[in-house]
DNA sequence: CTCCTTGTTCGATGTTCGTAGAACGACGAA
DNA sequence: TTCGTCGTTCTACGAACATCGAACAAGGAG
């Protein structure tokens, strides 16, 4: 797995506002961000999205470059995770708003869990 | 001025999240909105970006078409305002929270309110 | 009526974005 | 070692987008 060459983490203070908009602007991110909207930490292959692995890989990428979630690594797996603490320190409110919003629209239903998941 | 022939201005029911959010992932469109963020109605020539004024036209469009302004007409100026209760209604707390992100970021800082125009 | 101002629309351009498939590298299992 | 799995990167393509200048239409001012 090519180890993640480019992918930085950018730090807390590194991390703007239109970046973190402009990565939920499409639905398929900011559903994968409600996934993960309770905290929980996710393999890839837990993750269900319409979109081939290419796709999901950049996406998951788009977020974790807006400084949105953490990956780690396991072996062959990677592991997700929002960095709530940190984006609620930078802007405060702001997820919060995001998601209870998101969540009445229903945005990015069509990405959900795999069936073995633990659930929420 | 041909009459704004298809710049609707969506319901408030219409209004969609994904929509609102791509809008405001632009700096220029979200500084517009910093400038209106205090309710106050403002004219085109009020308005200061840098950009060409058929490119200030799109954005102000984007801006309708979201659902985040409304535009009226009075001869041939034009005046915009903030649709802040048609987005609180949708989507609570997210205005008031992309707006104090914003002034923390200070994006858009480009566009601003021209000299004569009554202060915020 | 004749300008002048104002904002929209059109056409063009260059860029960014979402998407997919193929190739690759790293790890784990047999 | 030989596979198979997993995720990334490369490459490519169409769509969407930001931008501008020019042309245009509707009013207002003279």
């Amino acid at each position: 797995m090519v180890a993640m060459k480019q992918a930085r983490h950018p730090e807390r203070d590194e991390i703007t506002l239109i970046a973190v908009v402009g990565a939920l602007s499409d639905p398929i991110r900011l559903g994968l961000v409600r996934v993960l909207a309770d905290g929980r930490e996710r393999g890839w292959s837990e993750l269900r999205a319409p979109v081939a692995k290419s796709t999901l890989s950049h996406h998951l990428r788009v977020l974790r470059d807006a400084g949105i979630t953490r990956t780690r690594q396991e072996g062959t797996r990677c592991f997700v995770e929002l960095r709530r603490d940190d984006l609620d320190a930078r802007f405060p409110r702001l997820l919060g708003a995001l998601l209870s919003a998101a969540d009445s629209d229903d945005v990015g239903a069509a990405v959900g869990l795999a069936d073995d998941a633990p659930a929420a």
